[in-house]
DNA sequence: CTCTTTATTGGAACCGGTTCTATTTATGTA
DNA sequence: TACATAAATAGAACCGGTTCCAATAAAGAG
């Protein structure tokens, strides 16, 4: 392997005048010319290694997802990726697999790898989150999830379920069936739940059923399962695509049929939402633009300017078959 | 931040012992037991670019995936990150974005972080990726595509392919359309089409058409609505369940009914092919047991053994509600 | 044609570890 | 008790870069 003192060597110069050759710093024209030569002969890369020894971070971005499974974060992912090329920085990917200390955990180790920063795709934000981004001393973005006092870009989750609820209000349904998700996940189970509920709320003979479920596909659809004969809702809304997947999965397997016996909702804008049939209302979240964003802020943060604490994108209601007039 | 040297001044030895105290060197009890405290106390981790600039490589495998979205990558995924965990090692996932280009410099930008070994998805081998293979001089695994001369993983795509096609004979149609991708894809565009259609050859009766279509659902689609209204075909296989659920929808669209009009198959075993309606016949691939192979087999690479050149796992049809007899 | 000022350059120290060698200390054996 | 052998340790060199400082060379001013 071919290291900065041969080059030093061949060029008859001192290595650090062949480090300031690479780092722009003052070179005479003709050492110049003469490094050029021997770098593109050689083909020369210096060792990622020794130079972040001294420095004190890489060219990397880390990222922390939940599940590698997920199809918001995988959209999230691809978009982030596209924009830090352009920056010519190097995404690093871990994966928590849907557990907390894990996530801790890689906040740690991306922190030896000297990324620059970490975008960290969180469900929950614990003490533990805190400490632990406090004790990296490394800019840390949370995508998705607000945490007071840290750095969020999120959805505008309470204004999406608004969106929703009164969407279906319109249609004129007097029973409504929401299913949420656990309630310590501030994003969807408890903003997201709220919007909705805030805009069915209003009325006297409007009756709203509220019943926790899980993100797991199988889990919903079992839970769905259950639930789906004996209620009495006209229109079902569900806290995310998957879930409204599940149900109408679900429906299938019980020969109801939708929309005729109840209407369906879900959130996301998930693929796979416009394939099935009927195909599925749902709120539509920007995730390109969202990982887009995250990398403009995540540079910044990392170039040691100031971002403002919170952005919340804005979503959109895309209408589908799912839904009909009551 | 707290360095070796300062573990070692507080200890009262030299580096050196701290060093091998770290790395399980002869060290005596009581050395060893006031290092132990002094570590605890001070939270002490050593950086891991001093070591890895004397180290050969770090305990790292890079994987290269050609995208992000893909259904397939991120269940091997999954899979690998879970093994390689429990061997202490740590992932890192760089993107090709389906690019030919992106895939040679990935494999260059991992050597370039050191890791001990590459696992790479890719579609087709190329010259470029033989040479860079050779040139960076760490070991690489190949996976789902067959490389000549280089270590690879595979499926069992001609048989996969057989049994399909054997199945689908034995249900009695005639006439059969094969959806398949470009042929520079030995394992898909080749393999399992040619194990697809040796098992329809025989019969005079029996006429099998081959279209060649994209691994893109959209461009799938887009065909699918060209093709479906003047196909005879009564069953319709196709190289990817992406491209059978784009079919799906086509059909939707169309307002044809499967299995009435034509039974669909499709090969991966994607979790959505049983979410759908009618649930989707497709060819199960074992994902997590590839995953967890590879990680056997790069590890063993990495510390020098030999493998196999060439390991194919087996997969399993799995009939569904999307295939009837003709 | 000197004297400053500025642009280049070389050398040494350093980043935080690992590893080799020589030395000291402990242990076992005759 | 003396001697051989093994275990533990210190010190120095090294990995491949960066950075600081002093020295030299080139350029501009008087």
């Amino acid at each position: 392997m071919v290291t900065i003192k041969d080059i030093a060597q061949r060029a008859g110069v001192a290595k650090s005048t062949v480090s300031r050759y690479l780092n722009g710093g003052s070179v005479s024209q003709k050492t110049r010319a003469k490094l050029d030569e021997i770098v593109k002969e050689t083909g020369y890369t210096p060792n990622t290694f020794a130079q972040s020894l001294k420095a004190k971070h890489t060219k990397m971005i880390g990222m922390i997802i939940p599940r590698l499974d997920s199809y918001s974060a995988n959209e999230v992912l691809a978009s982030i990726d596209a924009s830090l090329r352009d920056q010519q920085y190097q995404l690093l990917i871990t994966n928590a697999n849907q557990s907390i200390e894990r996530e801790i955990e890689n906040i740690y180790t991306l922190a030896k790898q000297k990324v620059a920063g970490i975008i960290l795709m969180a469900t929950i934000i614990t003490e533990a989150h805190r400490k632990a981004i406090a004790e990296v001393d490394i800019p840390v973005l949370l995508l998705g999830q607000v945490g007071e006092g840290l750095h969020t870009i999120s959805h505008q989750e309470y204004e999406a379920g608004f969106t929703m609820g009164s969407y279906a209000k319109n249609l004129g349904h007097k029973k409504y069936l929401y299913l949420s998700v656990f309630k310590e996940d501030v994003a969807v189970g408890q903003l997201r739940a709220q919007g909705v509920l805030d805009a069915l709320k209003e009325g006297a003979d409007r009756t709203v059923e509220v019943i926790e479920t899980s993100f797991s596909f199988q889990e919903a659809y079992e839970q769905a399962l259950v639930i789906l004969p004996s209620t009495q809702a006209t229109f079902i809304i569900c806290a995310t695509d998957n879930i409204a997947m599940a149900v109408l999965k679900a429906a299938h397997t019980l020969d109801m049929s939708i929309p005729q016996q109840f209407s369906l909702a879900g959130f996301g804008g998930y693929a796979t939402t416009s394939i099935v049939t009927p195909s599925i209302t749902t709120v539509k979240y920007p995730y390109k633009e969202l990982g887009k964003v995250a990398v403009e802020q995540i540079l910044e943060l990392v170039s040691g300017k100031p971002m403002k604490e919170h952005i919340a994108l804005p979503n959109r209601l895309e209408i589908r078959e799912s839904t009909v007039p009551f």
